[in-house]
DNA sequence: GCCAACGTTGGC
DNA sequence: GCCAACGTTGGC
């Protein structure tokens, strides 16, 4: 899950008990949420546009997807005034950190590493805010961060 | 700041 | 429903 740290840090998160994973507005990530994010979940937080870029720590998921109340405020940056009320258009997702690394992973070192470099974050172009990561990469990423599995 | 990639919009 | 134009993302 990647989030610019001017806008939402993992040191932001790690100063709330929970936060919410607001203001997603691409279809291919609300289906994601829609459809495969669950409680329990696990995710890493990526810092992109960032002095650092790569890979800060593990999230866990407090909720699934529910309706992303930023949609229906006019006085937010994200507000959707095309978004049905009765059929919201876009999701949100809670998450609480579970663990900030002691460094980033870098992306440079992901892209260095045979199983890491497979990941989507990896790959030229690719724009998603919300991307699925294998078992293998998670514990590449794992073994990166020098943490245990 | 540049620019490649790619999602979204809108005219037809 | 095609596709060009436009807007956004995000690494460099």
């Amino acid at each position: 899950m990647k989030s610019e740290p001017d806008t939402y840090s993992v040191d932001d998160l790690a100063k709330e008990k929970q936060g919410m994973w607001e203001g997603c507005r691409n279809y291919t990530v609300r289906n994601f949420m829609r459809d495969q994010m669950a409680p329990g979940d696990q995710a890493f937080f990526y810092h992109s546009s960032a002095k650092e870029i790569g890979i800060v720590g593990i999230m866990e998921l407090v909720s699934g997807g529910y309706p992303d109340p930023t949609q229906f405020d006019p006085k937010s940056e994200y507000f959707d005034p095309k978004s049905p009320k009765d059929a919201p258009r876009w999701l949100a997702v809670d998450v609480r950190l579970v663990k900030k690394f002691s460094q980033v992973v870098p992306l440079s070192v992901l892209k260095a590493d045979p199983v890491a470099s497979g990941m989507q974050v990896c790959m030229r172009g690719q724009r998603l805010s919300v991307q699925p990561v294998t078992p293998e990469e998670w514990q590449a990423v794992l073994r990166l961060a020098g943490v245990e599995g």
